[in-house]
DNA sequence: TATGAAAAGATGAAAACTCATATTTTTATT
DNA sequence: AATAAAAATATGAGTTTTCATCTTTTCATA
């Protein structure tokens, strides 16, 4: 075996010692985040939607009439792109823009009907669809999973709230 | 109490029955992951560098001269939004393409010397970063969900591993 | 009650991203 | 070996997204 080749060997690829990224927190969490919500988000697409979108139907089931920063805030989404989505979706008819009369500056974002009864439809769907994501996984590992980000969310989330 | 009164008081905002998003794991999962990022994320910035060319360095820390398909798939960037980051992060010097003999529709792609650097000091920072977040939430809140996602990462990627 | 700071949204322009598809090379089939 | 299908990457063009900034309205306070 010549020199070179044992250096080769005792050289690898990169990485000094341990790999970083399998025991990396943040990667683990949003590579498991998106291969878990690929699914869904394929057939919130097949219903004509984009994720954006669906997550402000969603918002917008829990709490209607939330203002624009709340709802940015909520669904992930940058303010001043929200505010285009959300002229698309009036646009489209799933919701509806009313001014706040207490305070002029907010504007306060209404599903219509048509919007309501879309918002419902994909909540049940994301329901079953969760419930079959958690049946699928071995052992309590979705059960786990739940607990765990529950109560995460409930810590990173005190004190932003509204 | 008016007849108008009692039903609001029954049929509150939107929702039915209990909200939908405070129980839909996709929802947590996708929002702890991005309340985590965030801190982490901003100082990728800081560094001169977007989030996606991060996940580029770190994957070719943990593993040098991937290919691009390869790469994509890790990082979760799309294959051709990947082509022009790896432009750019070529003309600053990065990284560099370099075309497989063995199969010579490949390229692979290598971290220059300076590339290396940066991606050992960004994933010495993350990895600090990563103890100093986990020590800052309650309980054992951190390990706990480092644990299951580590399961999860396990279970989701088998079978497309490379 | 003026006045400056902060909050909420909207918007133009630049940059980034996506989609479909082209090109090159390899693999599988006949 | 020829040919069709598949895989890897690149690229043009259209759409989205972002960033900074503007306007309007409210809040704090002197």
């Amino acid at each position: 075996m010549t020199a070179k080749a044992v250096e080769e060997l005792e050289a690898p690829a990169t990485s000094d010692a341990q790999p970083f990224l399998p025991d990396y927190l943040l990667f683990l969490t949003a590579s498991v985040s998106a291969a878990m919500s690929e699914e869904f988000h394929e057939h919130v697409r097949t219903r004509g939607l984009r994720v954006p979108e669906w997550r402000v139907l969603a918002c917008l089931h829990d709490d209607d009439g939330q203002m624009i920063t709340r709802l940015a805030r909520f669904a992930m989404i940058e303010q001043s792109r929200l505010t285009r989505i959300i002229d698309n979706m009036d646009e489209r008819g799933l919701l509806e823009r009313r001014s706040d009369k207490a305070d002029r500056r907010r504007v306060r974002i209404f599903l219509t009907r048509a919007g309501a009864g879309l918002a419902a439809e994909l909540v049940s769907e994301a329901r079953a669809h969760e419930k079959r994501l958690i049946q699928r996984l071995p052992d309590g590992l979705g059960q786990d999973l739940k607990a765990t980000v529950k109560r995460l969310h409930g810590v990173l989330w005190d004190g932003e709230q509204d």
